[in-house]
Parts: C-alpha cells; sequence; structure tokens
DNA sequence: GTCTATATAGGGATAGAC
DNA sequence: GTCTATCCCTATATAGAC
C-alpha cells in the first residue's frame, strides 16, 4: 500500500495509490471541503461526508483520527495552495501596478475556483473553528509579505499612502463577500457571480477599487469634484 | 466577553412581561446575539446561554419555543435597528458625497457597536442558518435602496461609473471583515480594531476607499480629478 | 415563571469481525 | 481497509412539581 504521509503539501496532486485509483483519503477530503464551507465545522456531519464519499462513518477514522484532524488537514491544504500561486505572482518581476493586477486577477481565480475554501477562511476569521484550535501562523507570514509588497512601493510614492494592511484585508474582506453573498443577497446581481461572466465581474470592480486607491495624486477630489460638477442637487 | 451595549433597540424596549421586572426575555436575547455570533447557530449551545443569564435551560422554552424561534428573534432585532440608522441617514438631505461619508460612518458605528450581529450577518450570507430557513427579504430591500442612491448620481455622472452593486456589497463585506479578522489576521494592527482608535481607522479608510472609487475622472494613473482641483471652477 | 428530572435523538468515536 | 454494531456523551426539548 502506499505510504500516505500525514502531511501533504500539494497532497492531493501526487498521493495517488499504486493501483492507480484517485486516493479515498483525497476523496474524504475534497467532500470534508465542501461541506466545512457550506455548513461550518459544527455544522458539519461527518456521516453526511462520509455517505456522500460512499464509504461508512467508520471508515473516516480510519483515515483521520478525529473530526478535528480532518478540519486541520482540509485547511492545510487550502492555504498551501492560495500561498503558493500568490507568492508565484509577488515575486515576479513586474511593474508594481501590473503587479497589483495579476496579485488580485490570480486571488479572484482562487477564490472563484474553491468558493468553499474561502468559506473556510472566512469562517476562521469569525472565531468558527474547533475549540482550542489555534489560526495558522502561516497566512500571516503570506499577509505580511503582500502588505510589505505595498509598503515598499508607497515609501517610494509609487502607490499613494492608503492604509495598506486595511486595504489588504480589506480586499480579502471584499472578494469573500463578494462571491459569499451574491447568491444570498445579491438579487440583482446579474446570473451566477461564481460563473465565467460573474467572475469576470468580480475581477474588474476588485482591479478597479485597488488601482483606484493606489493611484497617487487622486486624493482631494472629493467635496472638489461635487462641486465641480454642481453637484448637491 | 465584554459587556453587552446599554442601547436597547425597539422591540426590546416593549416586550416586557406582565411580571413587570426588567425583561428576562431580553437580557435572553442579548446573551444569544453574543454566542450566536461568537460561535454560529450550530455552535451556540443552549444551556450556556441560559447559564449566563442566571436560569435553567429548560426556563429558555419558556420565552422561545425553540433555538431557531430565539434566532430568528435575534436576527430581526438586529436588522431592525441597522436598517431604521442606514435609512435614516440615507434619507437626509444631503450633497452626494457627504451622504456618502455619513452613510459608512453610521454603518462602520453600528458595527463596531454591535460586532456580534455583524458577524450574525456574515455568517447568514456564509449560509449558516438553522436548516430550512430563508434569509430576509429586508435586507435586500436596504441594499437595493443604497444601490439605488449610488446609481442615481452616477446617471448624473456626479458619481463616476464604478459597478455600484458590487461597490456597495464589497463595502460590506469590507467592514466586516476588517473588524472581524484584525484580531485573528491582524498582528499587525495596533491595538483593538474594536477600540476606538481602530473604528476611527476603519471609518477613515472606508471612506477613503469608497470616495476615491466614486470620484469621477480619478481613474488609476490619472490625475484628471486634481487638475479639477487645481484649475477651480 | 422557574425549577428538577427526564425523554429522545443524534453525533463523534471505538471494538472487532472479515 | 471496510464493514456492522455499539458505546458514550451532549444537545434540544418536554413533563410536571412548586
Amino acid at each position: 500500500m502506499p505510504a500516505l504521509s500525514p502531511i501533504q503539501p500539494f497532497g492531493r496532486l501526487m498521493a495517488m495509490s499504486t493501483a492507480g485509483e484517485r486516493g479515498t483519503r483525497e476523496r474524504i477530503l475534497e467532500v470534508a471541503e465542501d461541506f466545512l464551507g457550506e455548513r461550518g465545522y459544527d455544522g458539519t456531519r461527518l456521516h453526511l461526508i462520509a455517505q456522500r464519499v460512499g464509504i461508512q462513518k467508520a471508515s473516516l477514522f480510519h483515515y483521520f483520527p478525529s473530526k478535528e484532524e480532518l478540519y486541520r488537514a482540509v485547511v492545510a491544504d487550502s492555504l498551501g495552495e492560495t500561498e503558493h500561486i500568490v507568492r508565484r505572482v509577488l515575486e515576479a518581476d513586474l511593474n508594481p501596478f501590473d503587479k497589483v493586477r495579476q496579485l488580485l486577477e490570480a486571488y479572484v481565480d482562487i477564490v472563484a475556483a474553491h468558493p468553499q475554501r474561502t468559506k473556510i477562511l472566512l469562517r476562521q476569521s469569525l472565531g468558527d473553528v474547533p475549540s482550542g484550535y489555534e489560526p495558522h501562523v502561516d497566512s500571516h507570514r503570506l499577509l505580511d509579505a503582500v502588505v510589505a509588497f505595498v509598503t515598499e512601493y508607497q515609501r517610494r510614492h509609487v502607490f499613494a499612502s492608503i492604509d495598506a494592511l486595511a486595504l489588504v484585508l480589506g480586499v480579502i474582506g471584499m472578494v469573500a463577500f463578494l462571491f459569499t453573498s451574491a447568491p444570498v443577497l445579491g438579487t440583482a446581481w446579474d446570473g451566477d457571480p461564481l460563473g465565467a461572466r460573474g467572475v469576470e465581474r468580480v475581477k474588474r470592480h476588485v482591479v478597479e477599487v485597488v488601482q483606484r486607491c493606489l493611484a497617487v495624486e487622486a486624493q482631494p477630489y472629493a467635496t472638489a469634484a461635487v462641486r465641480a460638477v454642481g453637484g448637491g442637487d
């Protein structure tokens, strides 16, 4: 039988059994990710995971010692891929505004491709984790890297001096909420936000917002603009 | 756990029992709001609510027929106050940019004053509701009203023609995430985001972001807005 | 209206055969 | 590695005394 490493950075890609079939363990992770995103940790029922995978509930415990360990495995998996992709863009050789664009587009793509993961991370920030679970330091590292990138170009006056940490955190929340809320709140949203057109729409919007926020020289427009147009009715 | 807000919105004021003392029912709602925000619907334990209120678990069922009904009562309460405040600003007689500012400041204040409510609403958008629960139409109405306000001034070319629905939804997500994530993710965030300074920081940031987004002629790389100001009228 | 005691269900986890 | 059967606990909810 194949060696199943307990921790798998991008495990799903390579942890195939020698028999060539797709690992049951990987299938469990997929299904669990779905349920954890959709229903949260407390709302996730192991027997439903087993049912969808097509095994008995007890068999789950052959692969994961507990519900909490299953949760940790799912989270580690999710974070790993996101970090990998974001870092690659971050380290690319691009001019800063293009890098911002690519960073955002890549991020939106990830979120759109794995909405359940995003929900899990959102839930984490809400404190929806197994009791006694401490949030990952990994995500901090990634966050810090992005903030550092922004700050560096602010120092050089290429980006406007907007609150960098707030901007980055805000964008994460913005993207996450756009995708998760649209099915519920967005009656006016045209079509499925996770569909091709929806993703493009989110992408376009987020890029525009952030580029406006980072554009230098665009500060005192607020009241000025409205007066210029003669607004205020 | 932090003390709960002394402010009593709407229903809680009048739903006194004939016994005449300060409503136990209201106290239950307060505590339940706390737990529902902090732990989610599935994660909320009735016996803990009872414990904190200082009654027996069974007594809860004297006031609410079920956990789900308790949840509905909490949500109705929360939504009511938010809608009331936002609408008041929305209908005020202000120039559009000032209205945007006040709208945002009021919203941030509400969220900061009742972080648990925000979490509950965020959780709703994640689908974290009692099974068989259908999301509120009320919030749609409010959302539509805000979007209509933005759209109207876009039509008049006072606001830039950015995706209005995405902007509004995005801001909601942004604010919510800033408050909920900072305790978890924001190691670099200076102090408690829900403290006075944290709230001001969020407020300042959100106002800046949105005003940049709505400013006409402030395309990335462009300096049109600055020229407009510099040139005077 | 609040309590004690209990009913009932369901969930996570284990034992052990195959 | 997967199954059946079951343990054990906790959670919602009810019954009924005071």
